[in-house]
DNA sequence: GCGTGTGAAATGCTTCACAGCG
DNA sequence: CGCTGTGAAGCATTTCACACGC
């Protein structure tokens, strides 16, 4: 099963809108509904859950439980992933609280630091290990995806550690481009670049105005 | 001007990477030479630099310092824009701390929040005002761009206000979707989305393996 | 009638491939 | 000859529009 990027990206923003409009007492959404609280269109959302292989058949409207249901099996199994923070600065931080709020669909079971001042400490409910024992701690609680959170001289070696012990998949924060073997996945995440797009593109809408 | 977000965002990477080569003593790159360094292919990095208005006219490759030039016009203006933060929890400090450290294309001029234990401190170099002086601030310094960094259930109404003072660019991290009027960019920077995709695509690249 | 499911058209982005210039 | 600049081809994604089922 073959998926644009852009269709995943949606189908978190509707999961995470199925679930606000389950809270509100919803049993099911249109596919307008869905487009109108997602910002997107009609024919997007129906493509979309198309994609998803998720099919109401009829005009009700789509059952928000049997979409969460689908959602969940095609996003994380059922069952959050086991992950891990690399990195305990600022950045490793806002990264450990935000997912120790969040859902259960992401399960940060371990962060990793070469300060040993912070290793031993348990913040945001997360145990900090010394990077010394992180072959050996992704090794024994099969973490399969990472997030990166270091400086950006250190990122590319510690990928390759990372994928020499069974790491398929990265979240890198810091600004550098990282090369890792195929079927490694790697999302860029990379914060200087978004801001100097929210910069372009509110300039030119700008400028536009004059239209 | 019209240009794709995707080329936006690799003329950010390009910037970093021309930077890079030219601490290393380089005075030109060739097209293949930006593709390699930044994953893309060398038509890819000349379709970029065209759209840019960037033509070097020869064999002898693209001179780095005119590139540099006319990206940061582009980008920039030149001049780095001027930026707030709001909302100094976990996140918040990570985002002032990332920008205190990068170069000088984003400034961040000021920060906010609405607890009073933390006004009037500096972090990281850059002064946190209360809430209530936000519309003031953001005026007299002519801010356009901030970033949003508060809980969800404050995002919206705290971009009402924003734009009622003026703002063009939003770069959302909270997990909603905002509504803006037209003329207002927001680029949503959802970590938990980003998180389900890379899991959803590691599995992905991994299930495949067995072909 | 109203909303879904889906071919088919439209749009947008990337890659190809080659002319042109030093 | 090697590399750029760019029409044109090739793909991918989005939107349209309409048949179908309740």
């Amino acid at each position: 099963m073959t998926m644009p990027a852009n269709t995943i990206e949606r189908i978190c923003q509707y999961r995470r809108l199925l679930r606000e409009a389950e809270k509100q007492g919803r049993h099911s959404v249109y596919s307008y509904d869905l487009a109108e609280r997602s910002g997107g269109t009609a024919a997007q959302v129906r493509r979309d859950l198309m994609l998803l292989g998720c099919t109401c058949g009829c005009k009700a409207g789509y059952p928000i439980e049997r979409l969460l249901l689908r959602i969940a099996e095609v996003l994380d199994k059922h069952t959050g992933e086991a992950m891990a923070v690399i990195g305990i600065g600022n950045l490793g931080r806002a990264l450990l609280s935000h997912f120790s709020m969040t859902g259960p669909n992401i399960r940060v079971v371990a962060a990793f630091d070469c300060d040993p001042a912070k290793v031993g400490r348990v913040l945001h409910g997360c145990r900090c290990y010394g990077v010394e024992e992180m072959e050996r701690i992704l090794r024994e609680q099969a973490i399969k995806v990472v997030m990166i959170a270091v400086p950006a001289s250190e990122a590319q070696q510690l990928a390759d550690r990372l994928v020499e012990c069974g790491v398929r998949g990265i979240a890198n924060f810091a600004p550098v481009l990282l090369r890792v073997p195929p079927g490694v996945y790697v999302e860029h995440i990379d914060m200087t670049v978004a801001l100097e797009k929210v910069s372009f593109f509110s300039r030119l809408a700008n400028s536009e105005e004059k239209a």
